[in-house]
DNA sequence: CCGCAAATTTATAACGATATATTTATCGCG
DNA sequence: CGCGATAAATATATCGTTATAAATTTGCGG
């Protein structure tokens, strides 16, 4: 009734002294409200298009509301309706992985676009157990969904998510009982190709270089492996000092101490481009030609290996579009909560 | 007063039968008040170190609170207080320069540890005005803070930050005759230097690829690198058809084809690691040995070109280093609007 | 032109915290 | 014993939104 007799107040619309374009109206539901003459759950709700508001009536709020600039403010919609329009990425330490990250945020923004959806990045430090984030984000009420990479066959994040029905889609599958969803590369073809690759070009003795065992991914690479080599009788290798994860310089030390035994392997798969540099240098080092005496296949994930020369073969993996994948799947999850088995992707190569 | 009857309450702390540790009472400063039988302000400003409550009543709150696990709501803080307790990053698109953005988000979140800051990251698609992050970001109040790179001589966002007095820190400077904050790599060091190696590595003629010109630092790599050509009377060309943003692949055809031209450039200077892999690869395709026939040094952002054969020299820039100083000059910049004279860093190299 | 359903709009009460102003308890001192 | 000063705790209002329930207006058959 009051707010029926305020309708002229939208000649208020700059009471100070401001030049055109600067309005200092607090641009809240409420100003809206008092320019428009209506009530501000009215207005909420003609903002959010209910259909049972007068299709004018929209119209017309929806016209205030750009004209004093109004953007409903994202932390009083949070406090009511309990949801945060977050995501949050936990990056792992130790991703040295050249543009690991980078590559799945960016595929992440792009699945975010258009959303109301933001991403927060939330570390996990290397001192600190890996369970931290995930705790800290739920307890904080920090994000609506979590995504994280590097999944352990029992990955106790995705147990207490599961658990507390949380949200979540790992880059990375387990070997828990429980389905969960997950995007994933299919590592065991990578290594099982590579293998292969380097066979029918002439290795006679085949070394892979494996991420930490914890990792489910080291596992199905190592079966990938495992299977090419006996499948085809050749001798075969697993660096064993150095992992993915190791320092390069190691890497490095360690494939030139290996090179440097009687018959080395001469053909090398590497997970990653940092360990496939590390490894050529150390051919290099060697005096050893890449293409004629050992050979070497890796995987590629950024645009780097297309121009190493001597040329490198590579299998790519596409970590923006997992990382697209991994946005768009725990939206869904998000917003419908459906099965999992909908959710579990597997990229193969 | 009626509060005070409460305070048998406490005995009432986990009053469903559920396992112990899963208390299920809503950890709120309501609860709070109810368990203590004090007034949620009481419990509040117990729980903010307030000198002007008792220090055994503060005890008695921290501890119950720790029992109900108890964090405060970040929503319902952001809402009352108008801090975000969040600084966003801007994210520019074509950042393909190998872990620029993880290297700088690593910097970043080692700064924010410990602090109740976070990060989001607010993407700019390429095909959208730069200024729309930031406007985006001030509009809806998503950060306390921005940060952002590839700044411009005459930035529009440093610009319209300084005209609303939001806080921001840039990686990169502008010409602007306000004095804003920033940090910066000396780029004009590091071309300067760079000639100057090359020079006495005996190269006869120079070239540089530089970034888009719209860049500040840019104009700060030619200028060195003009500086240092001049003084010692060498020849040089700057590249013209590519920056370093171009796609890899247009550098290495572009090299090429300068390499082809007659008295070619045999000393080349590269601000980024792809850029230089790229004009290493074209060396290597056009027949030419790095380190004899041509010279090179490239910017390494990375520990990349450790593990590059043959060894390339090169000047490193510590983006991690970077974003950890943006952090903490964007947290004091939030904290006390200090002097920008004091926000001013150079990296020198 | 009454009355009842459908179409609109509104009032009220949260969400969980904190700033401001006030009240109540405690104490020293004349 | 009472007074003012200090210490400690409290009450109230508010941030900007939305869910729920209630109220009003409108339309239409009878």
């Amino acid at each position: 009734m009051s707010n029926r007799k305020k309708r002229g107040a939208a000649s208020t619309l700059m009471p100070q002294t401001r030049p055109y374009g600067t309005e200092d109206v607090k641009p809240t539901l409420k100003t809206l409200a008092e320019l428009t003459g209506l009530a501000v759950t009215t207005v909420s709700r003609a903002l959010a298009d209910a259909p049972q508001i007068a299709l004018e009536t929209r119209q017309r709020v929806r016209r205030v509301a750009e004209e004093i600039g109004y953007f409903p403010d994202r932390a009083a919609q949070r406090l009511r309706t309990g949801r945060t329009n977050v995501i949050s990425l936990v990056l792992d330490p130790h991703e040295e992985i050249l543009g690991y990250a980078t590559s799945m945020i960016n595929g992440l923004t792009e699945a975010l676009r258009g959303t109301p959806y933001h991403l927060v990045i939330t570390p996990h430090f290397s001192d600190t157990p890996p369970l931290d984030p995930v705790r800290y984000i739920m307890r904080n009420r920090m994000a609506d969904g979590i995504l994280f990479t590097r999944t352990e066959p029992s990955d106790e994040r995705v147990k207490l998510l599961l658990e507390r029905g949380f949200p979540f889609i790992c880059h990375g599958r387990t070997e828990l009982a429980t389905q969960h969803p997950y995007v994933d590369f299919d590592n065991y073809a990578f290594a099982y190709e590579a293998a292969r690759k380097l066979i029918s070009a002439g290795a006679r003795k085949l070394c892979i270089i494996l991420p930490p065992d914890r990792f489910t991914f080291a596992h199905h690479m190592r079966h990938g492996f495992m299977t090419a080599v006996r499948e085809a009788g050749v001798p075969f290798e697993i660096a064993g000092d150095v992992t993915l994860d190791s320092k390069s310089e190691e890497i490095r030390l360690a494939m030139f101490r290996l090179l440097s035994e009687t018959s080395p392997p001469d053909g090398f798969i590497c997970g990653g481009e940092v360990s496939a540099l590390a490894t050529m240098a150390a051919a290099y080092d060697k005096g050893l030609h890449l293409g004629s005496d050992i050979h070497l296949v890796a995987k590629q994930t950024s645009g780097l290996f297309d121009q190493i020369r001597p040329r490198v073969e590579t299998i790519y993996e596409d970590l923006a579009a997992a990382g697209a994948t991994m946005g768009r799947l725990l939206l869904r999850r998000i917003a419908e909560q459906p099965q999992v088995s909908e959710l579990q992707v597997l990229h193969s190569i």
